[in-house]
DNA sequence: GCCCAGGAGTGCA
DNA sequence: TGCACTCATGGG
């Protein structure tokens, strides 16, 4: 077992996995247990420092985003002078973006979509409990997210009784697609064209696109824009533009190589009630 | 019963 | 291109 330590300003533990961007974690002794892919990890902290014990540490000094400098990240949003953007980074500075698996994420975001979160993450658990590998971590019992060629041979039911609804037929044919292609075609593209290339994907459309360039693929550059966003756009930045593309390219123009990490304060912000 | 949830596909003007 | 309609399902 591997254990890494961190400066809990910088990670905290329930603002990085409460703000919608991952499904896969639960309450775990002091702290929670959190699945990305196959593996797992320990998370919890004392206040003080974050600790992260796992069994490839490697893996998740990645996925936790270590490496990047947030203080940088959280003084660059405050000059933009926005009072919501200020007291979400004021209050959630351990807000940190995790780098995840991207199957797991294409799937996962088509589930997202007209979706609440408790739902999705049930409905998330239903899939990997079906098709995954049963692994356990430090006593505890847990499915990885399935193989490509797992969920590939699933039926269309498979999905409907997993709890998917009219989504069912996107997740098929999107484990067909995977398959068939890989996501290969995928890599070394700039973000707009990762964008262009993820829409292709039945389900998925610009905001889901985003997420998962976002999420899966370390594309900062993206910002989702969602009816939170549409929200903080008309209230918090006195926005008149109504079409979500035009709405994205002016957060992206303003925030550029940070959007992401901004979209997430703002929507994380605006869901406390800050 | 209603409305909403990290929207997107389809058909029609 | 724009816009209305529809799509399961569970929770408030």
């Amino acid at each position: 077992m591997e254990k890494i330590e961190y400066d809990a300003k910088y990670f905290n533990p329930l603002h990085t996995l409460d703000c919608g961007q991952i499904f896969r974690f639960s309450e775990f002794g002091e702290g929670y247990m959190v699945i990305s892919g196959d593996r797992a990890a320990y998370l919890h902290t004392d206040g003080k420092t974050t600790v992260a014990e796992c069994d490839d540490g490697e893996y998740f000094y990645n996925f936790f985003d270590l490496a990047r400098d947030y203080a940088e990240i959280i003084k660059k949003a405050e000059s933009f002078s926005v009072p919501l953007l200020s007291r979400s980074c004021e209050k959630c500075s351990g807000l940190r973006l995790l780098n995840q698996q991207k199957e797991e994420m294409i799937y996962s975001f088509i589930i997202s979509q007209n979706n609440n979160i408790p739902r999705i993450k049930g409905i998330i658990s239903r899939i990997c409990e079906g098709l995954g590998e049963k692994r356990e971590f430090m006593g505890r019992q847990y499915y990885a997210f399935p193989t490509t060629d797992a969920l590939a041979s699933a039926d269309v039911e498979f999905f409907r009784r997993a709890g998917c609804g009219y989504r069912d037929v996107f997740l098929f044919e999107t484990s067909k697609k995977i398959k068939r292609e890989g996501l290969g075609g995928l890599e070394n593209l700039n973000t707009p064209d990762l964008k262009r290339a993820l829409m292709e994907y039945k389900g998925v459309g610009a905001k889901v696109a985003d997420c998962i360039a976002l999420f899966g693929f370390s594309k900062r550059d993206s910002f989702p824009v969602d009816t939170w966003i549409e929200k903080i756009y008309r209230e918090d930045f006195n926005g008149k533009l109504t079409d979500r593309n035009k709405i994205c390219d002016y957060f992206t123009g303003l925030f550029k190589e940070n959007s992401g990490y901004i979209q997430q304060y703002l929507f994380y912000g605006k869901r406390l009630n800050l």
